[in-house]
DNA sequence: GCATTAAACTTGTATAAACAACAATTGTAA
DNA sequence: TTACAATTGTTGTTTATACAAGTTTAATGC
């Protein structure tokens, strides 16, 4: 695919941090349609599978919805939804807090837990694909984007 | 809001590769919620905006909607429909191509690069959120997204 | 030339995102 | 305690995305 340039045909940009921004949404995007195929034989999508991922950090204890909201990827999706996808399909389950009754706990199930596992072979070889770059060069790119936010 | 850990809350990954997909994401998701902010005011989304920018591109030219697909951040997106809700409001023109009646020539109007010049001030205050970043940091930045993506 | 195939858009539809408004529960302070 | 405000989620609505199917025009092969 090469460089952004050629990706989307675009001969100049005004300068490197136009660049950079186009480059990342770019990146995003692309990385988000490999992973939407890659999630949809399981009948999920990236977002459910990163809210599954984050129950799964907390396992075996549960998390409130706005602990849920707080880690997610994209902070503007709504959780409320997300989760009740995942519990029609058993991935977790919910429940009102006794202590708080404003507050729902949520939890992963076995179900979701072998469907992360069973997943996390596909991840795997997904990975492999960024291979050309070096451990280095990793550690390098997540420096600077960690920086760019500030 | 430093690290990507930080952000989402999560202390750690299974490996820097993961790390950096995550944080790709979850930085582009940052960048896009910023720029619909931007945006809003002038009733586009950040879509349409990169097909004005497309189109500006090309300026006197006219580009086929094909060529636009192309040239897209997010391929997936219906050039058709976003390119009818610019033509509603005066930004672009549409005209079937002559020599092949199967083609549709768009234009970016007076009124369309009025507004991107507008909104190329804005640009330029949100870019310097980045000057965190080193000139070299930011070619850095893109040479290690182009090369992950092969 | 006529049927078949391909190209270039358009349209339909189901799902999800964006954003605001609403409801229920708890905390607080006169 | 009793209003008032703040927390925490839920629901509604509009718009956009993802994907497939349909339409029109042009090219190709016999």
């Amino acid at each position: 695919m090469g460089t952004i340039e050629e990706a989307i045909k675009q001969r100049k940009f005004t300068n490197e941090y136009e660049k950079a921004i186009v480059n990342i949404l770019f990146t995003a995007s692309w990385l988000d349609a490999t992973n939407i195929q890659y999630f949809k034989p399981y009948g999920i999508s990236p977002q459910q599978f990163n809210v599954l991922r984050i129950l799964r950090g907390s396992y075996p204890n549960a998390l409130r919805l706005s602990d849920i909201t707080e880690r997610m990827i994209d902070k503007n999706s709504n959780a409320t939804r997300l989760v009740e996808k995942l519990r029609t399909k058993n991935f977790v389950k919910r429940e009102i807090c006794k202590h708080n009754r404003r507050q729902v706990d949520i939890w992963i199930t076995q179900k979701g837990l072998d469907l992360l596992a069973e997943l996390d072979k596909l991840r795997e070889n997904f990975e492999e694909q960024f291979k050309g770059l070096s451990k280095q060069d990793v550690q390098q790119l997540n420096m600077l984007l960690d920086k760019m936010r500030g």
